[in-house]
DNA sequence: TAGATTGTTAATCGATTAACAATC
DNA sequence: TAGATTGTTAATCGATTAACAATC
């Protein structure tokens, strides 16, 4: 009962695959709703943000506990609190972000990280002429810092929004520095050891899958 | 044999959305791999750098015909043109792109849609200020002119990268226009009417549902 | 009470994986 | 021939959906 959740629920077992991807989704949209300052959600209306079946929202969110109200819906609040609770993201993960681009500096500048508990804790760029630069509530700093900084700043993830020429070479240092999750932005494919991850991503990778279903 | 399809093997069904987003993840790291000059994959590189089970790569794409050859792989080329022709998207539709901050600039900047056969018609942004700075291959445009250029310029899918406030009222003007496909990359739960389809996305949702398996 | 929406069941469908013969 | 990798089968697991009683 109530929303707390037992080890067994949320420590023990790893989520499947699908699971954590649409819990993530709510999460995005339940965050977006609140700043709205809408205060109940239904699962109906949670379906039309994201397009996962309402029965399958209910479905994944019943088996960590019974958050909703029936007739009523989902209070806004408590289910961002309990989705936090099951991804385990509450903001102990610190990010390097490499690039001051124009692709770095819109993720510089979005809540996105903040709104979900990450911190972005460095900025970093190649070129002098853009360290020192302000951007958002950071400060460009130069790349040759870099192995310096994951240590100090105890950097585990590095966000890479850089040329396609600079990616693979700062993906080796980075590595060389201990990095083990690399969030690669640029269009480049990086060669990096098992034991690093590599997630490759665009701002508009979906958008070809998605025009797929909608232009037809 | 060979690689062309046949009229029921692309025309006819709608592809299942898992096979249809797997594909686009293909299509999309084989684009960045012939760039780099690679003329052949293995479904265990391909599974590398997508994250996909091997088994499962082969057995998408034995679906639409044997494009691999045993003990060598894929060509390159021939998996791209295979893949466009599956997902039957081959460069016929016009995108406008709102907001000329640093996130429309990004995109607009970038080789992505057109590597996929995409064309961005136009860019617009709201202030004055930037109306006729050239981004990219780009002029922007004033967002006054937007329902002119939606009819002229064949705009069927609008990518907005506005601040959250400007959100809402250019999604009306865009549904107003007569725009059915919007993707939204801002901070904010875009009210429409049913027959228009939003896509709401930002450069790291998936970022939140990938840590979760990383961190662990 | 009446209306709405959750939580849950049951049944179906598609995704995933291991294994291996076919063949380049 | 030897090694590598595809194409395909079979078996399992998870996702999806409709339906509805429980209950706010």
């Amino acid at each position: 009962m109530g929303t707390e959740l037992s080890e067994e629920e949320r420590g023990g077992e790893r989520l499947a695959l699908g699971v954590a991807a649409r819990l993530s989704r709510y999460l995005q949209v339940l965050t977006q709703a609140r700043k709205m300052g809408k205060e109940t959600i239904s699962s109906q209306e949670l379906s039309e943000y994201t397009h996962v079946n309402p029965t399958q929202i209910r479905r994944d969110l019943s088996g960590f506990g019974r958050f909703g109200k029936r007739g009523v819906g989902y209070n806004v609040d408590g289910l961002v609190t309990a989705i936090r609770d099951i991804l385990r993201t509450a903001g102990q993960h610190n990010i390097g972000l490499f690039g001051a681009g124009n692709l770095g500096k819109a993720i510089a500048s979005s809540d996105m990280f903040a709104d979900h508990g990450f911190r972005v804790v460095a900025l970093f760029d190649s070129d002098p002429a853009k360290v020192g630069e302000k951007v958002g509530p950071h400060e460009v700093r130069h790349a040759d810092s870099l192995e310096r900084a994951v240590v100090e700043d105890e950097i585990v993830v590095a966000v890479l929004a850089v040329p396609a020429a600079a990616a693979q070479p700062l993906a080796d240092r980075l590595v060389d520095a201990g990095v083990r999750i690399i969030f690669n932005y640029s269009e480049t494919l990086l060669q990096v050891p098992p034991e690093v991850t590599v997630h490759t991503s665009s701002p508009a990778v979906d958008l070809l899958y998605a025009l797929y279903f909608y232009l037809t």
